[in-house]
DNA sequence: GGGGTGACCCAGT
DNA sequence: TACTGGGCCACCC
């Protein structure tokens, strides 16, 4: 068993990691954007990420100009570009990468 | 209740 | 492209 982060996981982190959860593989979306998606700050998405993203594909959240994770441009890079994401030197191509959850408006319901 | 910290973002230079 | 300053949000002491 992974041992758990110390803190429980707050409502915040639980809407920031099952958002994160949904990325599919060869695709990423940025700080900012997951920020926007559960209504809260890029800083406290971070904070999320930091504390409880090891169980879900953090590699695939990066920052708004296409680095990894800080602390983890190695490991994030080795994971991204094993899903085939295209890189621009050492920064992901967001022109073709970056994802977005799709919304319930654009389809039947 | 107040202040510090952090896997951030944006605009300006 | 790199650096700086201000703003942003949640968590911890």
């Amino acid at each position: 068993m992974p041992s758990p982060p110390p803190g429980l996981p707050t409502e915040l982190a639980e809407r920031v990691l099952d958002l994160v959860a949904t990325i599919p593989a060869g695709r990423v979306m940025t700080y900012g954007d997951v920020a926007a998606a559960v209504g809260s700050g890029p800083r406290a998405v971070g904070t999320v990420m930091s504390r409880y993203g090891g169980g879900v594909p953090w590699h695939r959240v990066v920052r708004a100009d296409g680095r990894p994770a800080a602390g983890h441009e190695v490991e994030a890079g080795r994971l991204l570009r094993g899903e085939g994401i295209a890189f621009r030197g050492d920064r992901v191509d967001l022109a073709s990468a970056r994802w977005s959850p799709p919304g319930r408006r654009a389809g039947p319901d």
